[in-house]
DNA sequence: CTTGCTTTGTAGTAAAATTACAAAAATTAT
DNA sequence: ATAATTTTTGTAATTTTACTACAAAGCAAG
C-alpha cells in the first residue's frame, strides 16, 4: 500500500465539508440547494439515503447522485462514507471563538480544532508558484535580512532559524534602530522578508518603505490587502482570520507552517544536484525582484 | 429486535474497531470470521459491498447483516458508516517524510498535512489536568521566565508575547549567561518555564539544575521521556515525532498551539469574575509547585 | 435416536442507487 | 428577438444492494 495513496485520500476526505462549503459559490442552483442542506448538519445527512436528501433538498435523485460524483466520489454511498469522515473531528466548523465560560477541555479543543481548521483552508488558497518564486529568491539572495515587530518578532526569530539551517545567510535584527540601519544600507544582492499579522504596523511599513528607496526586492508574509503587502514585491499571502479576538492566535500558526514550507523548499532545492530551472520561472524572478 | 441480542458491553460508541477487537474471543466461529475479515484493513471493509464482504470471509450475506446487528448498528450501510468514522482516527499517525525529488505542491501538502496530523494527535493525548495545574500556576506566579534554546528561541519569544498579552509577568532572557542569572537567583513567587524539542540539550538542563538547586518551579515543554521532563516539576509533555529529519519541523506548530491554549488558559480564568477554583485542583497545584 | 433449540444459508423481496434518455432551461449566434 | 445549440434537470427503467422469511443444518439434552 503505497504512502502517496493515504495522502491523497485523507487530505480529500477530511475536507470534504470543507471543499463544499468553499465550493458553494461555485454552485449552481440546485447544486446549492444540495450542499446548503448536507452542511446545515452534515451528521444527519449521512444517515439519510439519496431519496430523502433529494426530498428535503427540492431536488431529483440523479442530481444528488451528480452532485456527490462532482466531488470525487464514485457515487452517493461513497460520498455519504467520506462525509461521515469529515464530520466525526468536527474541525470543519471555521472558527470557534473561546468564551469565559470555556472550561479547560472546550478551549484546548477549540483552539487545536481553529488551527487545524486555518490549516486546511491555508492548503486550498496557497499559492505554489508564489512559494516557488520565494524560495528561488531565498536561494539567490546573498543576505537575507528578516524583521518582525511584536507577535512576529518570535516569527522572525523562527524564520532566521530554518532560514539558517537550510544553509543560507540569514538575518534578524532584534531592535528597531538596526531594522532601519539594515534597510536603509541595501546592497546588491539583499533581500528583506517582512513579517506582520496586521500588514498595517507603523514601524514595519517604515523598514519596508525605506528598503523601497534602493528599490530593494521585499518579500511578505502578510495579509493580503494590507500596506505592508502593497509595498512588496513577492506577496506570501495568508488569510485574516475572521473573528481574530484577543484569545485566538490559532492563525498564527500558519505563519510558521509557511516557513516550514519555505524551509523545506529551499533544502530541497538546493539538495538537488543538477536541479534543472524552469525558464519561465526563472524569468519570472527577475521580473520580480 | 430484543436489546440482549447486542453486544452491549461494548457499545462504546467511540470506536467500532477497538469494540470488534475486544469481542473477538467472545465471537463463535462465523462471527469471528466476519471479524478477522474486516479488522484486517477496515479502511477497505468501508468500500466493500456486503456480497463482497461475505465471499470474502467465507459466510453468507444475511450473517454479515446480523453480525453488524450486534454492534448496535441498524444494518450494514450503518455499520459500515460507523466503521469508517472509526477509522479516521489511526489515519493521523502516518508521518510523511520530505523527499528531494518532491515538487513545490507535493512538499507544500506534505508539511502541512504533517502538522495537522501532529495537532490531531496532539489533541488525542492533551491532558487537560496538565493544562489546568500549568495554568493555575502560571496565574499564581508573581514572576515568570522563559528559556529556549536554537529553534526553541523562537518559540520561547512567543511564550513571552503570549503570557504578557494575556496579562502576566514573563521575561525571556536571550542570552546563555542572562539565563543561568536568572535560574540561580529564584525567589519566592518565581516559575521557570523551560523549552525544548529535544529536552536533552546540554545548556538547558544546566538551567534546569541551576532552578532545580533552589526547589523552584519548573514547567517544561518538552518530549515525555526527557532529561528536561525528569527534572521539571509539571511536565507539558509532547509526543515527539517518529521521524523527525532536517525538513520536518511540523512539530513545532503543536508547541506553538500549546501556547495558544496556555495564553487562552489564562484569559479565561484571569477574565472569569469569581472563579470558583475546584478545591482539589488547587491542593494539586500545591502539591506539585 | 429423537425432540427442541440455536445457528447458518437459500431464495425471494424490498429498497436504494444508478443509468439512459427526454424535457426544460440557459446560452449563444444569427 | 428568435432560432439553434449547449447545458442542466427530471422521469422512468434498470441494476445493484441490502434485508427478510423460511428452511436446512448443526448441536445439546433427554
Amino acid at each position: 500500500m503505497s504512502q502517496t495513496n493515504k495522502v491523497a485520500a485523507w487530505s480529500s476526505e477530511l475536507n470534504l465539508i470543507c471543499e463544499m462549503r468553499s465550493a458553494l459559490s461555485h454552485l449552481n442552483k440546485t447544486e446549492k440547494k444540495i450542499a446548503q442542506n448536507i452542511l446545515a448538519d452534515p451528521e444527519a445527512a449521512t444517515q439519510k439515503s439519496i431519496a430523502v436528501l433529494a426530498k428535503n433538498s427540492g431536488v431529483s435523485e440523479p442530481s444528488v447522485n451528480r452532485f456527490c460524483k462532482r466531488f470525487d466520489t464514485t457515487g452517493f454511498p461513497d460520498f455519504k462514507l467520506k462525509l461521515a469522515k469529515a464530520a466525526v473531528s468536527g474541525i470543519w466548523e471555521t472558527v470557534h471563538p473561546i468564551k469565559p465560560e470555556d472550561d479547560t477541555g472546550k478551549y484546548t479543543t477549540k483552539i487545536i480544532n481553529n488551527t487545524i481548521a486555518n490549516l486546511m483552508a491555508f492548503k486550498q488558497s496557497v499559492s505554489y508558484q508564489q512559494i516557488q518564486l520565494a524560495v528561488d529568491a531565498l536561494i539567490r539572495a546573498k543576505r537575507i535580512f528578516i524583521v518582525g515587530l511584536g507577535v512576529s518578532s518570535a516569527t522572525a526569530r523562527d524564520a532566521e532559524c530554518k532560514f539558517f539551517q537550510s544553509g543560507l545567510s540569514a538575518c534578524y535584527p532584534v531592535d528597531l534602530i538596526m531594522q532601519r540601519m539594515v534597510a536603509s544600507n541595501y546592497a546588491v544582492g539583499d533581500l528583506y522578508f517582512l513579517i506582520s499579522q496586521t500588514g498595517e504596523t507603523k514601524e514595519i511599513i517604515e523598514v519596508a518603505e525605506l528598503a523601497k528607496l534602493n528599490n530593494a526586492p521585499i518579500i511578505c508574509l502578510a495579509p493580503e490587502m494590507s500596506r505592508l503587502s502593497r509595498l512588496s514585491t513577492l506577496k506570501l499571502k495568508i488569510g485574516r482570520v475572521n473573528s481574530l479576538d484577543r484569545l485566538s492566535f490559532s492563525s498564527q500558526a500558519t505563519y510558521q507552517v509557511m516557513l516550514d514550507i519555505l524551509a523545506a523548499g529551499i533544502s530541497v532545492q538546493k539538495n538537488t544536484t543538477a536541479r534543472i530551472l524552469n525558464k519561465d520561472c526563472l524569468k519570472e524572478c527577475y521580473k520580480v525582484i
